[in-house]
DNA sequence: ATGTTTCCACCTAGGTGAAAACTT
DNA sequence: AAGTTTTCACCTAGGTGGAAACAT
């Protein structure tokens, strides 16, 4: 059971549109990663309170590597099994929300905090501002960070990156948003919702094909 | 003549695309305003230098009544003449750049500040957040802020809006980019350059006519 | 007569999975 | 055989001016 918000710090955070990530959950997500780099769907939404009004805040997310396993699909089973050992994360997976830095005023009052700007990708060699770029066949998991900024650092002008401390902010981690990377989806169930739920994959609706 | 920058206490603003507003300019620039808002074209872009690395700024710009007449087009003769006393500026005029406060170094960094996403209307009764209410048949010309921020105005936490001190600015007027706003274009020349040079006025070139 | 509103065909821009081609 | 890359038809989302209807 997860109720859909965490607390920590006095800082809550909401998973928006938990129902549709625990859909995709109970079939094991599965996320696409391409050269170009390719959204995630669901997207990752989250509303924050309790943050102070006039306090400056980051908001950014990195993706942890769930374990240190690689998996494939087997088919006849329908199930994601373990295939070895995974390969290291090799860039950082940091990926800071364009509103960062704001206040908690800012923060709060605009709702629903999106990172539909995220893209993955699994190209390893040009490094893109806002792809992550990360293994295929590996379980991931997204962790949101909320870091309170000092004056000092405010007042520095250095660039965001330079500003991000993971030790400093206050991290978040939703069980129903692991997702395991592919360059083709595997299981056809996830296939089918995605083109169910996402406006932008309506242009097959009848599509059913077994892989032979 | 204009060199296409302006230099005010060390701050150099320069007028992206000047060429292109240039060319309308001559014609005198009409602006189509419509109850649900439309984009300026040319759109104002610019580049900032001479910035203080860590200083934060607000950016904005607001649209100016150019003078105190209403305007109307004569056919015959192809001009815009005056055509009586105009209305006075009835809401405020002042779009603030979505990435406003920023620091020195993010403004230059950044390259081209575009303000795409500013939309006129003629609707007063719904104030809608990125637009900005203006009298058809009227002239005005855009000016544009660069307003550093103290640490308190920082640190205070309240909205931008709240923050804005054209007083303490520094402004920037370009004579290119006065317009004459509209609900139907006046000057067919106008419609044809706008056709021309906006990639989104493409549908209606002479290619899709009757067939013979 | 003049100016405004509404609707629409035609665009740009970009997010999808399918399928075929490619790699190992 | 298994996984990746490329291309493409089909979408969403939204910016254009034209034309007809509407308002004054």
């Amino acid at each position: 059971y997860s109720p859909g918000f965490l607390v920590k710090n006095g800082i809550k955070v909401e998973l928006e549109g938990q129902d549709l990530w625990k859909k995709f959950h109970r079939l094991s997500t599965e996320m696409i990663i391409t050269k170009a780099g390719r959204r995630m769907f669901p997207t990752l939404k989250i509303r924050v309170s309790g943050l102070a009004a006039t306090q400056s805040y980051m908001i950014f997310l990195d993706l942890v590597p769930f374990d240190d396993k690689r998996y494939r699909y087997v088919y006849h089973s329908s199930q994601w099994m373990v295939a070895g050992a995974g390969d290291p994360q090799p860039c950082p997976s940091t990926f800071v929300h364009g509103d960062s830095p704001a206040s908690g005023n800012m923060w709060e009052s605009q709702g629903v905090i999106s990172f539909d700007k995220l893209k993955l990708t699994n190209n390893r060699s040009s490094i893109v501002q806002g792809q992550i770029c990360l293994h295929s066949m590996h379980k991931y998991i997204p962790r949101i960070h909320v870091q309170p900024l000092s004056a000092d650092q405010i007042k520095s002008g250095s660039t965001m990156e330079a500003l991000l401390d993971i030790d400093q902010s206050v991290s978040f981690t939703f069980p129903e948003t692991v997702f395991t990377t592919v360059t083709a989806y595997q299981n056809q169930q996830i296939t089918k919702l995605k083109i169910a739920s996402n406006p932008f994959a309506k242009g097959f609706r009848e599509a059913t094909r077994t892989r032979d």
